[in-house]
DNA sequence: CTGTTAGCGCGTTCAG
DNA sequence: CTGAACGCGCTAACAG
């Protein structure tokens, strides 16, 4: 910078002032600053410009996901970026595979940086590690899962509802064995999902039988074998509600191996490529992974700007989408 | 940090030693300045610390991908994710959508970050621009398709081959008309596949019939309107080879309208989730965009640790994956 | 409209 | 093994 305003003739403070786009520079000075510049392949260093200017903003947020490859995060990334890039702010983004202590381990990584935003997926349920940052005037939200421990927005899917959707409909097709299949109960919306589905239940008159539900199921593999020995076992369910993405498509697998996919009703929660391809269609309860995506970007930029309300629940709703899997009947008895 | 020092009782110098686990200190020294560390919630400041340090890195590398949200981008970038994080270095990701100004503008933001590497999946065919930053020392590698005007290493499918082993196995199975549906061919991977694709034909012996060749397929439904008038036609193809994910699905919606589906073969290039869950499963040319990211990383790395040696071409091989729809017969004459 | 001075938080250099 | 001084590249606050 010293090298550009030697060679524009003028001072240090009137480059600054033409890179940074500041008013009250005269034509003629802005010129050489900016050929000068050219001529020197002069970039700024955004690094040492925030260590001086007021706040400090580094003009980047963070990002931490369960797993950048699957389709729920990536979504949800682009739309936190398609946010935040218009503004000039870039998204350090990174995976945390349900691990608490990576977590811990990338959130200080990111504070080191100085991140002016942090949007997050928590994985503990313990976020008090953070109100030190939260103090130090980091804008911090939630997203998917809620802050434990700790006063920070959170944005989160209409889980339970999403869920009582799914068995009201099977309900009312007929079904009266419906099974549940779902994740690590730890997880927060493998909870959700389960208190909807009870619930549902109980609102249709139906009985809650536990040999019906199947939980811990976190891949694609697993759920299939679940699926597999309830549908083989006694007394088997005329419907399943799957209650994560990989869960439907191992239950799917477990159907056509047994040749039942047109004679057991389906509805998965989350939507996925090619849910409609297939035969039957998959009926699905729709999360809106941009949507949550977008809203938490949103809180998060109005908290960096300000906004001092007191810290709230966003709720992005789920949608059902009817496709043949969830109109199968249960055989007559 | 002044304070830390005061809290205690040392020097500056002694704190920085400690917090970046430098050899040299007294036990007893580094316990007192551990404790006061974790009174105060003091957290290292990477960006002055990158100021002073020599080589002034940053620990963070740029990476920018066509989109973030659809499967191979994001496959890859958790492949760099995961070369990246175990080293302390932290990847700022961001999509270009095919926009070359974007990029321009994109690669303008990391620089001024002071990334200490950059993996970039290159829309416009120059990269010259980038030629200040390689010489300034940012190590630079292309992944995906080829840098154009910089002299950089670039990681590569091996594009035309695969297409070729496509066409290969549809002529094998007694296809003479052979159709080549495929993105803008102002792509590299698209060009590539589309002369892969040409090759195979002319060493089968079969005719190189211009109206068998739809270009400028940038989606789903574009594709599917095209197979649909291919099919439609006269003289109709009697196999698909599909140049690209979306393309594939874009073609398989078009034979299951005209019911088509179990008469037509079909290969794609790229896999995709379910593709063998589908009736047919369809036979695709598997790419692996995690090696590709992971490669792509691993030289970024390399360079970053100072290796010399002249810019080379990596190539990352694809898989041809056999199921039903690659084995649809001609109908016989 | 333009320049001068001071110092952001930290690592380096060199002297104890 | 420890500390003092200096400056990285830049901008805030104040002159001119």
């Amino acid at each position: 910078m010293r090298d550009v305003a030697l060679r524009a003739g003028v001072s240090l403070k009137t480059v600054s002032r033409v890179v940074n786009g500041e008013p009250g520079v005269s034509p003629a000075l802005t010129d050489r600053v900016r050929t000068a510049v050219d001529d020197l392949g002069f970039r700024p260093n955004a690094g040492a410009s925030a260590l001086r200017r007021a706040g400090g903003r580094t003009a980047t947020v963070g990002l931490l996901l369960q797993d950048v490859a699957n389709p729920f995060s990536s979504a949800l990334q682009r739309a936190v970026e398609d946010v935040a890039v218009p503004r000039g702010v870039l998204v350090i983004s990174a995976s945390v595979d349900g691990n608490a202590d990576r977590e811990r381990e990338l959130v200080q990584l990111l504070c080191a940086r100085r991140v002016d935003g942090l949007v997050l997926a928590p994985t503990g349920s313990d976020l008090g590690y953070l109100e030190s940052e939260r103090r130090a005037g980091t804008a911090i939200v939630c997203v998917d899962r809620p802050a434990g421990n700790l006063a920070v927005d959170s944005v989160l899917t209409t889980n339970a509802e999403g869920a009582a959707d799914a068995v009201h409909l099977l309900a009312a097709g007929g079904h009266r064995r419906i099974a549940y299949l779902g994740d690590r109960r730890d997880i927060f919306t493998a909870a959700e999902r389960h208190r909807g589905y009870r619930r549902a239940m109980a609102e249709a008159g139906l009985p809650a039988d536990p040999r019906l539900a199947c939980h811990e199921l976190s891949h694609s593999d697993a759920a299939e074998a679940a699926a597999l020995a309830l549908l083989g076992g006694p007394d088997p369910p005329t419907a399943l509600f799957t209650a994560q993405n990989l869960v439907t498509i191992g239950a799917v697998r477990a159907l056509r191996r047994l040749g039942l996919q047109h004679h057991v009703a389906v509805v998965g929660f989350d939507d996925f490529l090619l849910a409609d391809l297939l035969s039957p269609a998959v009926t699905v309860v729709a999360q809106d992974p941009a949507a949550l995506g977008r809203r938490a970007a949103a809180v998060l930029f109005a908290r960096m700007a300000g906004d001092d309300l007191p810290p709230a629940v966003h709720v992005v709703p789920t949608v059902l989408v009817a496709r043949e899997s969830g109109r199968i009947r249960p055989p007559s008895p």
